[in-house]
DNA sequence: GTGAAAGCGCTAACAG
DNA sequence: CTGTTAGCGCTTTCAC
């Protein structure tokens, strides 16, 4: 007795309520045109029925699929090493959820997969897709850019080519930096030194830059590269003590490097911050909270992040450069461009 | 001049390779009882015309949607705070990607979502679902049931009623106390104490009961409860110095407790490991490597949790208590149960 | 083995 | 306003 609960049909509904599939549907999809008392009384049969429409029929027809996928490209485990992408799924899903789309999740593992989300995506699953990809070399962009979906990047894609500009969403990670550094200045520190995140994301970059605009043309041993990890951070912490015992600030990419640097610091004797102030960036609270002194740091609102670039793709700000759908109804004309998010120093005990 | 790049169908391809839509659909979908040279020709016209298969157009006739729902239910923005979910969805998605299933993400922010949740699931849109529900006293679980969608939980669930017990996999939560407390026995620790995690999940119930199993009816003053996150491990560690200045081991139900507890514990001036060894649960690992000193902690294999789930919702292994699909092909009196996956202890340097 | 034909459940013209 | 009529692109009997 195999009960086959097979679910009730747009039929079932209007048989039940007496009138067309036709005038079912238009109840279903918000019943405009459609008189009161025959709104209720299809209602009610959905009601009784507990009707749920069938998504891939009516996608069938109207090419619309109501779901959007999201594009993790991180072969790296450091993705998972801080709630960044947590924190951005869970804007998106807000911004989704509240205009009902599903929220198709990719998750890629290095360039094997890459073929694999291009075609997911030129098959016209979703609607658009919210991409994360934020190293310099990464052919995922490209990719995509081809698969003819309207697509938002998190964080600015590097694109150095003449296409129109890719639409995406990121923190001020420049503007941030000189605030950092210039709080740094502000405290009296002269001998100010940066650790870098991975020099091939837009944002180490980015912030490398911001640290430049303040300090100018300070010494350039105070720079020293990294990789946005605390064993990055350790590493640099360590080469800039050796080139300049001198230093009394530090600005590092993020906080998980600052807290190697601490770390450091705390080995070598150095007090934080009376000898050696320091400031990272994120405001991951785990982290920056919890440091050793507690992580003056750059904090960028995440959730926010996601939540916009949900929201720019649901509007049609994004290119375009194929099919129609209710994701990207922009007008033709519409500028596609980055949106930046400002940040905020958050001051604790580090600097 | 909109260039509607409308994708090519079945019968495009069947046009170009010269036979019929039938032929096309079965090479496609395996081309078993095909012979050689069409499907041959066939394959080679799939690759011209770069045809994908309209998942919208199959799911209608297979009612397979070769989808699976992850709901991850967590008001808190705890969930957030470390890559446990993150490493789980990770393990997933590999194992839905390697049988080209999609991941739908059901994020939820407490109970207005469970409806939709509930809804999206009992509509049909995916072939199972993967639950991350750990309170004890969440009513999402029950409704999921009804749901009548073949389920596979992430911990152990707490389902009191007589039904045939849900299907989920769970870390050795008990056996990893166990070990931990065993190893400070084995350091010759008299007064060791155990900081709880939020007693309204099962994890944490059965960490303590894995603490118990060892130190027996040790002094009930030992135990003080928390909720896993570092703020509460500083007050229950106040606590427990206050209750018993004598503690000379702490078992703290994971590693953001543990970091709270090392904190109070230096502040106090109570060396680590010399005067109070501490363990912790998770190693996660930005955690509990960088945490001074590195911290000593109970791993599980997070990663390989989400597999599994997976891998037990495609094999159905999981309760399907109404229709079919291939999600959900189990025979029925397979017995649902859970998979306990093993813990490792990883011996750092605060116990 | 291969093709022809009949829908899956829904929406979107088009009549009435 | 409401009902009727075509399909959307695919799989799946069923003949050939």
């Amino acid at each position: 007795m195999t009960e086959a609960v097979s679910r009730p049909t747009l039929e079932a509904v209007a048989a039940r309520a007496g009138v067309s599939r036709a005038t079912v549907s238009r109840v279903v999809n918000g019943g405009d045109g459609v008189r009161e008392p025959l709104v209720t009384r299809v209602r009610q049969a959905v009601e009784e029925l507990g009707y749920v429409p069938n998504q891939a029929a009516r996608s069938l027809v109207t090419k619309r699929h109501d779901a959007v996928a999201v594009v993790i490209a991180e072969p790296e485990a450091r993705v998972f090493a801080d709630p960044f992408f947590a924190l951005q799924l869970r804007g998106i899903s807000k911004e989704l959820t509240a205009h009902d789309n599903q929220l198709v999740l990719l998750l890629t593992e290095g360039r094997a997969d890459h073929a694999r989300v291009a075609r997911y995506l030129a098959g016209g699953h979703v609607d658009g897709a919210l991409v994360f990809s934020l190293h310099l070399d990464d052919p995922l962009p490209g990719l995509i850019r081809n698969a003819g979906v309207p697509t938002v990047f998190g964080g600015r894609p590097d694109w150095s080519d003449g296409t129109p500009g890719p639409v995406y969403v990121d923190s001020d990670n420049r503007g941030g930096a000189r605030e950092a550094v210039r709080h740094l200045v502000g405290l009296g520190r002269t001998r100010i030194a940066h650790i870098t995140g991975a020099l091939d994301q837009t944002s180490a970059v980015d912030r490398l830059d911001g640290y430049r605009d303040i300090v100018g043309d300070a010494d350039p041993r105070l720079v020293v590269e990294s990789d946005f990890t605390p064993g990055g951070g350790e590493r640099a912490m360590r080469e800039l003590l050796d080139r300049c015992p001198d230093v009394d600030a530090v600005f590092a990419a993020n906080d998980l490097t600052a807290l190697g640097a601490l770390r450091v610091l705390r080995e070598t004797g150095r007090r934080v911050p009376e000898d050696v102030a320091v400031i990272g960036f994120d405001d991951v609270l785990p982290v920056a909270e919890q440091a050793d002194p507690p992580l003056t740091t750059v904090r960028q609102d995440i959730e926010e992040m996601g939540r916009l670039m949900a929201r720019l793709l649901l509007r049609g700000q994004a290119g375009r450069p194929g099919r129609p759908g209710r994701v990207g109804e922009q007008s033709a004309d519409e500028a596609a461009a980055g949106v930046i998010l400002p940040t905020t120093l958050i001051r604790r005990a580090s600097a």
